[in-house]
RNA sequence: GGCGAUGUAGCUCAGUUGGUUAGAGCACCGCAUUCAUAAUGCGGGUGUCGGUGGUUCAAGUCCACCCAUCGCUACCA
């Protein structure tokens, strides 16, 4: 058999919130992929990374109060981890924020360069000057021109459907400060995307990609591509350009250079060659699996890129439509907004593997997850059909015959019609044609289930038992559930382990196919999947409904702090020394009984000109944020003359000092190295 | 506005290059069965194939226009 050497990797998930089960879809189309291939026997490395760089990922972080490093190292672990609860198994999940990816976009930037296809111009562009940085458009809202609607993008109106400039807007402001933008010049980079529409017109023509997606793509090749601006100006996060200070990559330049830093790490842990995968003329095979909305990436800067810096280009760009939940754009008021952690929390990974796979194809159609449809489809396929098979049948092997299968197949036709669909379902999966597949699937497993019906084993056992017959029909029933599963593998890997468990083999993979079972002794029977619950579905999107907050950025932004509560009327300095801030360390907090929202905490304030140790007890209202044994030893700040005052749960003798409205709070501490006691001025 | 995708039975979807009475699974109804996680088997379809008008001996399938839904419209993530 010819071996395929394939590097298979998955859209970069951005690092400014949560998976959500629309990027699942393109997720498990991609492992299941991968999963039959090394079903197959080939060699498949299969990567992927948090898109980690931009003003957004900028802005989240501070929002937060952290930096952009430790913030997206958090989002990026949560993600990984709601990948593998998904079964999506990729042998690496880096991040663009990487020396890897420094080093690699450096370089393909400065080989571009040296090509000539970088161009240097000035633009003119909005900028927040109360923020000092470039806004781009959906930073930017302000009176549609044309039908004065209020609060309207800089790009286009939500109510008139009109496009315009940012600069047309009446009234703009800045979503992030709530300045008014001004005008300001720059030199921008750009990437001479233009010199390289004939090769593009032919490549993406070339059956890299689907043809409906090379028909929208033609849309931009004929009306003329434009240069790419690939440059950003400071302050952002992200790589800075070489021999442009204030100067870096725009998000894009570096995201998909990310694919080739993360096998790069791979490499190094594993001691593979990356060249093999990435040198022009390459023998390997590259696939992207990405979403509809970011083909042009994909498929006409990339490609551009990597010729020009001496790579090699995909061997296939597969395209995911955009998943809707009961036929309507996912929304969060509709509960139907659905996070990955939370539909972990009511239902089982493997349902959603095997619904999506029932309703896949290679076109980059959309997806309708019609909660209804589910619950049935799965019940109906995987428990009344597929385990059914199993379920009827072991009980026989276990209790008559200790687990022994028949030595011989005595249903040799039967058998082969399941073995001889190998080929025609592999050929389905290899063409990501996932949903014909699992009809053949199931059609398969009705005819098993008709067989033994129409065989009556139960009907044998009632005059004899421990008959040969009995055995055989349930040897061969124990059989065609083992061909079902080594085909459904790749969707069900869990289900597949257990079954190996039960059938006490080691791990199917596809040659098995043209084997059977004889003589071989199977475990007693469990459940292997238990049915969807519409109750847990309920539970799932109520809970979507109530846990609706990550809101958007910009969303954000417009109900600012700032905003809601204007700052107060200006003091002086002395005014301002009359406060005593004092760095306290939190010795003891505890929960108050009948208090709602307090916590009471024991402060540290150092020793006073006695060397006494002096303490404070305060009583504070964030209980909401915080357990108290995450508080203790931590600094924080006193308000240390404040007056005392009676409470109802004793005296609380200042206060610590934190941000928030009451619903979120954070408590301001000082940077490490603080001694208590220390003013703070 | 422009462009694209989709629109086939109650639901989810197949329908290859136009060719006999348009299919599957689920749901539903009836019967059988009771080994199996109330699972299984057999039987049951009068669907203006979104609409209108064309091309053709023949159109779900090709063409035009229209309607609906969704999406895209590159310095947007």
């Amino acid at each position: 058999m010819h071996i395929r050497n394939i590097l298979v990797t998955n859209a970069l998930p951005f690092a400014n919130g949560p998976i959500h089960l629309g990027h699942m879809l393109g997720y498990i189309q991609a492992d299941i992929w991968v999963r039959f291939q090394r079903m197959q026997g080939h060699t498949v490395h299969y990567v992927c990374a948090d898109d980690t760089h931009g003003t957004a990922i900028m802005l989240s972080a501070e929002k937060v109060g952290i930096s952009p490093e430790q913030f997206i190292e958090g989002v990026r672990l949560e993600h990984h981890r709601d990948f593998q609860r998904f079964l999506v198994d990729f042998d690496i999940y880096h991040s663009t924020h990487s020396e890897e990816n420094r080093e690699l976009a450096t370089d393909i930037y400065l080989r571009i360069r040296t090509a000539g296809k970088i161009a240097m111009r000035k633009i003119s562009q909005l900028f927040d000057p109360e923020r000092g940085l470039f806004l781009a458009d959906r930073f930017i809202k302000g009176q549609c021109p044309k039908c004065k609607a209020e609060d309207q993008y800089g790009d286009n109106c939500e109510v008139c459907a009109s496009t315009y400039a940012a600069t047309d807007l009446i009234n703009p402001r800045s979503t992030i400060s709530g300045a008014a933008p001004v005008l300001k010049d720059s030199e921008h980079y750009f990437f001479k995307l233009p010199d390289f529409a004939d090769m593009l017109k032919e490549w993406t023509r070339s059956g890299v990609l689907a043809v409906s997606v090379a028909n929208k793509l033609s849309e931009w090749l004929q009306s003329g591509l434009q240069e790419w601006d690939i440059s950003r100006d400071a302050p952002y996060f992200g790589f800075e350009i070489p021999g442009a200070p204030g100067k870096y990559f725009y998000v894009w330049l570096d995201a998909p250079i990310g694919y080739m830093a993360s096998f790069r790490k791979l490499c190094a842990e594993k001691g593979l060659d990356f060249g093999a995968y990435w040198n022009e003329g390459a023998s390997t095979e590259l696939w992207h699996f990405i979403g509809k909305d970011i083909v042009n990436f994909h498929a006409l800067f990339w490609p551009a890129m990597l010729e020009i810096a001496g790579y090699r280009k995909p061997t296939q760009i597969s395209v995911n439509g955009f998943l809707t939940v009961n036929s309507q754009k996912m929304s969060k008021s509709r509960g139907t907004f659905i996070m990955a952690d939370t539909y972990f929390r009511h239902l089982n990974p493997e349902y959603l593997r095997y619904y999506f796979a029932a309703k896949l194809g290679q076109n980059p159609d959309d997806l309708d997850l019609n909660f209804e449809d589910f619950t049935l489809r799965v019940n109906a396929d995987l428990v009344g059909k597929v385990v059914n098979i199993a379920s009827r049948c072991a009980g026989f092997i276990n209790k008559n015959f200790d687990g022994m299968l028949s030595a011989t197949d005595s249903q040799p036709v039967l058998t082969a019609e399941f073995q001889r669909a190998a080929a025609e379902i592999a050929e389905h999966y290899d063409a990501r044609e996932y949903g014909k597949a699992m009809r053949q699937i199931m059609a398969l497993a009705d005819k098993a289930n008709a067989w033994i019906a129409e065989k009556q084993p139960w009907a044998v056992s009632k005059t004899a038992p421990q008959s040969k017959e009995v055995q055989d029909i349930c040897s061969v029933g124990i059989n065609l559930f083992r061909l079902l599963m080594i085909y459904l593998k790749p969707v069900l890997p869990q289900m597949a382990q257990q079954v190996e468990a039960f059938l006490q083999v080691p791990a199917l993979h596809w040659a098995q196919a043209s084997t059977t079972l004889g003589s071989h002794r199977i475990g007693t029977f469990i459940p292997l999947m238990t049915r969807v619950d519409p109750a847990s579905i309920t539970a799932m999107l109520d809970a979507s409904k109530s846990s609706l907050a990550v809101p958007v950025p910009a969303e954000v932004a417009l109900l600012s702090p700032l905003a809601k509560e204007p700052i107060a009327a200006e003091i002086e300095f002395p005014d301002f020394a009359k406060v005593d801030l004092r760095v306290v360390k939190i010795l003891h907090a505890e929960h108050v009984e009948g208090a709602d929202k307090l916590l009471k905490l024991t402060l540290d304030l150092g020793a006073d000109d006695k060397g006494q140790t002096v303490q404070r007890t305060v009583f504070s209202g964030i209980k909401s944020a915080y357990q108290p044994q995450d508080l203790i030893g931590k600094h924080t700040v006193l308000v240390a003359n404040l007056k005392a005052r009676k409470m109802k749960f004793g005296w609380s003798e200042g206060m610590i000092l934190a941000a928030g409205d009451g619903k979120d709070i954070f408590l301001i501490a000082p940077h490490e190295g603080a001694v208590p006691g220390t003013r703070v001025t």
